[in-house]
DNA sequence: GATAGAGTACTTGTATACAAGTTAAACATG
DNA sequence: CATGTTTAACTTGTATACAAGTACTCTATC
């Protein structure tokens, strides 16, 4: 397990639920290892307390296995789950950006934009994990300006899985190709051109399913079945 | 608050969580109330921490404010919240009826018949709260027929700020149109038929639509705004 | 009577103690 | 050597104690 440093603001609850949420998404808590409340807990400087109430959270999202008297174990890649949050994201993406062409407002636009040139930025100095933060930005950006952020938040959780897979795919997918989606998809908002930003988003998911098979196969131990 | 009672199986934490939401739903924990864990804990015959666990979960849903040392309050219905509510149901819903349309298996649809004519028999019978819990089964047997169960746990937790709208509604929207609408969508799935089932799930969620306004003129302390 | 202040009774956040159950290794026994 | 048993070290679930902060009430003071 990572060490990541507590922020001042937040309680030991939400430190905990960040810290072994990024520690799943980075793989550095890799797929089928034990996670013991007491062990993170020492880790992290807290008491079981704040951490079971995270891995409870987490257990809820399915990226966490708890079995009671037994222990807790980080999920195995579910192909079906990882499927289920594309089916999310191929209607509800769609469905939210259409919205966001309808009545996103200059200052949604702004942000957007700050964020895509943000983004071509690291694409030159080839920082691929700005990259990465600012790509979940994005898609926070366009769901707030649909005015669907509690959506949003929903669709964080059981994107956790696809998350994952991401991870394992940074090297293959080519950073450019997503910045240059991310660029027209911006662009289509701005021009209220529904048809295009959905044709978009299915290109833009599209990229992550070709590789699957491919990271299954170069990592079956992650995987489910 | 209204005492449900504990099934033997269920953990404390299940239990309470099982409580507070029911008695959240049916608004016997009424918009604006306030809910102490010491008080809950005595009123389950639990400890608090099984108490806060739940407390904690249903404020990640946003039906429970949580003020650190002040107190927690059921949240006032907030129409934003609805209307997220109700966009997630006009697209996922849609989407998945339309997956059901090609997957479902025999087993499913046999499901969903026992579930309809249950419902139209009770609604012979006039048993509302019966029909409401085959309404929530119905649709989850939908979601289970597409293979996208785990979309379906997501849904219930935003589908709490529609369903308290529900409750307020049971006494002006007709049984008899739900339920008929259940039987139309159960016979469009049956026949392949994705464009009538979606003009079917529109219409469905178009019943709770018109009376939204009348219900905040009946019940303006619930609302937010 | 109005007002400032101390105190008390709450709240949630966190830590810790105990309960119940599982697992695996050590060990005695055949 | 094989096998059954015991024991010890874990796990999560629950209860409770304490910490930190809020809000209201009662009281003293002007």
């Amino acid at each position: 397990m990572r060490e990541i440093t507590k922020l001042p603001t937040e309680t030991a609850r939400d430190y905990a639920l960040r810290a072994i949420r990024e520690n799943i998404v980075s793989l550095d808590l890799e797929p089928g290892a034990s996670i013991s409340e007491n062990e993170v807990a020492g880790f992290l400087g807290v008491s079981r307390t704040p951490v079971r109430e995270a891995i409870q959270e987490l257990g809820k999202a399915a990226v966490i296995e708890i079995y009671p008297q037994r222990g807790s174990y980080v999920a195995l890649i579910d192909s079906s789950l990882v499927e289920e949050a594309r089916f999310l994201r191929k209607t509800l993406d769609i469905a939210v950006i259409e919205e966001a062409c309808d009545i996103a407002d200059p200052e949604d636009i702004e942000k957007m934009e700050e964020n895509v040139s943000l983004q071509e930025f690291y694409l030159q100095s080839g920082s691929a994990d700005k990259i990465y933060m600012l790509d979940d930005d994005f898609h926070r950006l366009i769901y707030a300006a649909a005015k669907k952020e509690t959506l949003h938040a929903m669709r964080s959780n059981i994107m956790l899985h696809f998350d994952r897979v991401r991870t394992l795919s940074m090297k293959t997918v080519k950073d450019t190709k997503i910045v240059g989606d991310h660029r027209q998809m911006l662009e289509a908002i701005k021009a209220k051109d529904k048809d295009t930003c959905r044709q978009l988003v299915e290109k833009h998911l599209s990229r992550y399913h070709v590789d699957e098979t491919e990271i299954r196969a170069a990592y079956p131990q992650y995987f489910k079945d």
